[in-house]
DNA sequence: TTAATAATCTATAAAGTCTATGGAATAATA
DNA sequence: TATTATTCCATAGACTTTATAGATTATTAA
């Protein structure tokens, strides 16, 4: 299951691709519309500021806006970015690689295989959808 | 990810499938074998039993053995059992539904129709495949 | 009937993660 | 300079995960 942290920044960047690009919008717009906690948003927010996803703007007339064209941010980075790693087993994420401490082999492991079908089947979805997709 | 749980539970499973099935087969054993914590493993394979999926026999010439044929095994039931939802929101899943509270309606939620796709292509597999598929 | 074996049950500890919240600092605008 | 709004930092509370400990019960075989 995804996090709340995911499921409220996925739904920011919804309501923030929705709006016009060329202006900032406020947290406090988005948490009252999307019933998240202000200052929770905050953190998120800036998580995926500091992961390249949003620019802001301080003081009067700021807020947060998308750095790239929705059709360029590809739902699994967002996830990657707000919830870690979209397969099932470390050994079989690729960008969260981890070796099991209890298998001796990658290979001989009988559930690396199909985790790896599992991942591989999200993907095909999270990969190809954007944020855009969500918009529509 | 999975919970390492889960990944014990199921290694577990694989493990004892593997056996001749007329002989139960000790915690201790698979403990060893699968390098897992036995005293956790017996928490997992309690809840295994409980949940239907082994039997157990106490005393000597004891252990664990599975209650039903490998292939009468779905994957995705032992992740529901040991993991709980397979889908990546609760509004999404089959079998643990619940509504978000955030969401005004899940007609009009713009991450209900993904999730609802991501969830479809992992059970594809996980509810294609059994127990005995990750033996061979 | 007794010793040995092995699962069962209950409780709880330790660590980690998630979900926030508070308050001060900084930046931008008018 | 007042106002607005993001940024930064710290931390609290709740929950989950990952175990561990110890006593109990059931079964078998001698």
């Amino acid at each position: 299951m995804l996090t709340r942290k995911t499921k409220y920044g996925l739904k920011a960047l919804i309501y923030i691709a929705k709006q016009d690009r060329s202006k900032p919008v406020l947290i406090s717009e988005i948490a009252e519309h999307e019933n998240i906690s202000k200052k929770f948003l905050e953190t998120i927010l800036l998580d995926l500021k500091k992961n390249g996803v949003l620019g802001s703007k301080m003081g009067k007339g700021g807020g947060y806006y998308l750095l790239k064209d929705a059709r360029d941010i590809k739902i699994a980075s967002l996830i990657r970015i707000l919830d870690g790693p979209i397969a099932l087993l470390p050994c079989v994420s690729l960008n969260f690689y981890e070796k099991c401490e209890d298998c001796p082999s990658e290979e001989t492991c009988s559930l690396n295989r199909v985790m790896i079908q599992v991942r591989d089947n999200a993907l095909s979805i999270l990969e190809q959808k954007s944020l855009y997709d969500l918009t529509v």
